[in-house]
DNA sequence: CTGAAAGTGATAATCATTCTCATAATACAG
DNA sequence: CTGTATTATGAGAATGATTATCACTTTCAG
């Protein structure tokens, strides 16, 4: 295993450990470069995706293809979302109904599993209550 | 709610429920031309997005930013999948383990779930025998 | 009819991500 | 050390799915 990083590598996992927000590649970049540091983009991306089969990082795509990437071995981001397909909104459930026995069942598949999402798609509240369909189009 | 649909709308779906596979916008638009039908694919993607808000299909967005759809009502579909972060692919899991509680919550929070997506990510035994931290970077 | 509203398609624009390639840093054998 | 092979890097081009634009059709209520 080459478990040896490079400088501009362990500054990227330290500012992703640091930050208690899930960060785009394009955020990093802005954020390293308002630090001073001089990481160009590519070096970006292929830092994430090291960190990814690391197992270092989680990431989540959202519906419009942007992916984010967070810590995975703080606690504070094991969320799960319920997704609002009209707004787009994310609204962040504080529980996680996967039993140990799951957990334990994707192991003994043979699968080492670094972490997990759970996602609910559906309308949010104030969604439910719009003419949404007909807006949906009228954008355009 | 504008229930009514268009034809073009009428064969977009028509064509999602009767195929067993989850289809992306520009495959549903090359299958289109391949049935001599003459739909463009702008309208593609504006009726995806219509039949997604009205929780008639579900979409799954690939880490690479594709999203594919397919039917909700098929419990055929009904999979999730353990992820493999270094090769890609994606082994179904034909078991659910949410229970039925976690989905009256859900609707309990006037949240309205029309479907979920439950992935697990990590390394599958192939890729678990791999120096991949190595190669990861290699390609370049 | 008829005219406003909604739908459509060809094409351009967007933008996150990946690729290219020349250069810089690092490792390492002798 | 010292030269050499390997790996990392960055600037910018290329990619490709998705979205926006806009002129043209179709729909349908009155």
């Amino acid at each position: 295993m080459s478990n040896k990083r490079t400088k501009n590598q362990e500054q990227i996992l330290k500012l992703i450990n640091n930050n208690s927000e899930e960060m785009s590649a394009q955020n990093l970049h802005f954020q390293i470069q308002q630090h001073g540091l001089r990481i160009g983009l590519a070096t970006v991306y292929r830092t994430l995706k090291l960190l990814k089969i690391e197992g270092e990082i989680q990431e989540r795509v959202t519906p419009d293809g942007e992916s984010f990437y967070s810590t995975i071995n703080s606690v504070y981001h094991h969320y799960h979302h319920l997704n609002c397909v009209n707004c787009g909104k994310s609204y962040p459930m504080n529980i996680c109904p996967l039993s140990q026995k799951i957990t334990d069942w994707c192991h003994s598949q043979k699968f080492k599993v670094y972490y997990h999402t759970l996602e609910f798609f559906g309308l949010c509240a104030a969604c439910q209550d719009q003419d949404i369909a007909s807006e949906c189009l009228s954008a355009n």
